[in-house]
DNA sequence: AAGACGAAAGTGGTTGA
DNA sequence: TCAACAACTTTCGTCTT
């Protein structure tokens, strides 16, 4: 619903009227006196900064969550009463009567498609706000549409909520298409913490049956590499490393981010481009000691010598 | 002084009875 | 539903460069 009549210094081209009332839902300016539409952008969301790689993203951004979308209807949906009286008190004659049963069924019925709309507005705009901050491809985003809009269909958002859904059929995407993000950088721009996302996610991936492969540590390595600054020879080496490791049966059951983050700290090593254990563990979101064990791992099965 | 190391205790999720 | 379990984290003291 419209703001009550928020008065600008615009007038109505139409009638002269300066009722002019703002529609945050639809993003619309509208006159009030005759409902003409005079913008239907009046704000932009996108950022006046320009950023060209993820990381200019993340310093620039300083988008946070907003804090009063959720409630539906903002209080100010009308409701006809069930009383059978009209405003004086007097009973309303049977004619009457019936349509205004009527009315009241379809105004229920219509409610409720409302709240529906809404709801799917709201989860498509943190679909879209969510993949903003990643940096996710315009194919993410749908593939997460998608995916939230079957999890609607089979109705199991309930009991859940629609940030949490959102969050995780991000992740679901990313999952599906090999863009890996971890569930703590999802977590970090959602509204919900990465319990909640998570179990969300197991539960959405289950009853839809989505088929996604478990995680390859290499999938991770040109992100991590290239904020690291590591040269494209260091990567490659990476990428070589994980893949014996792989054939040698050292990545099952472990952690994906720890694997390739061991993997990028050797190879950074050897390439002569040596990163701390600690620099390593940041961009991968995982402890030195995780990294350090998987390197000790990595480096006795597959003897590898660091001479430092 | 920073980085690397490893022990020990704690956490959250999976699995199998 | 519960306990055992593996992976990973947190914390902290010590050693190395």
């Amino acid at each position: 619903m419209a703001d009550e009549g928020t008065k600008t210094k615009q007038m109505c081209p139409e009638c002269g009227s300066n009722r002019l009332v703002r529609d945050f839902d639809r993003g619309e300016l509208i006159c009030a006196t005759c409902g003409l539409v005079l913008k239907d952008k009046f704000y932009d969301m996108g950022p006046e900064w320009r950023a060209f790689d993820s990381e200019q993203r993340d310093k620039r951004g300083r988008v946070g969550a907003p804090m009063t979308f959720t409630i539906h209807d903002k209080g100010l949906s009308t409701m006809i009463d069930w009383r059978n009286k009209d405003v004086h008190g007097r009973d309303i004659s049977p004619t009457s009567r019936a349509q205004i049963y009527r009315l009241r069924k379809w105004q229920r019925r219509i409610r409720v498609s409302d709240a529906a709309e809404r709801n799917l507005a709201f989860a498509m705009a943190e679909l879209d706000r969510i993949s903003s901050h990643l940096s996710l491809p315009r194919s993410i985003r749908e593939a997460a549409a998608i995916i939230y809009r079957k999890a609607v269909e089979q109705n199991l958002i309930r009991g859940r909520s629609i940030e949490s859904v959102a969050a995780s059929c991000i992740y679901a995407a990313c999952r599906q298409r090999g863009v890996p993000r971890t569930l703590e950088e999802i977590a970090e721009y959602a509204r919900v913490d990465k319990k909640e996302i998570g179990r969300s996610y197991r539960f959405i991936v289950k009853e839809l049956n989505i088929r996604i492969n478990p995680t390859n540590p290499t999938d991770y390595i040109p992100r991590f590499s290239s904020e690291l600054g590591l040269s494209s020879h260091v990567q490659q080496r990476a990428i070589e490393i994980i893949n014996q490791a792989i054939d040698m049966g050292l990545t099952s059951g472990r952690g994906p981010m720890g694997i390739a983050a061991a993997a990028l700290y050797i190879a950074s090593i050897e390439g002569g481009e040596r990163r701390t254990q600690r620099d390593v563990s940041e961009v991968a979101k995982v402890t030195e000691v995780t990294v350090r064990n998987r390197y000790k791992e990595l480096q006795e099965r597959l003897n590898i010598n660091i001479d430092v």
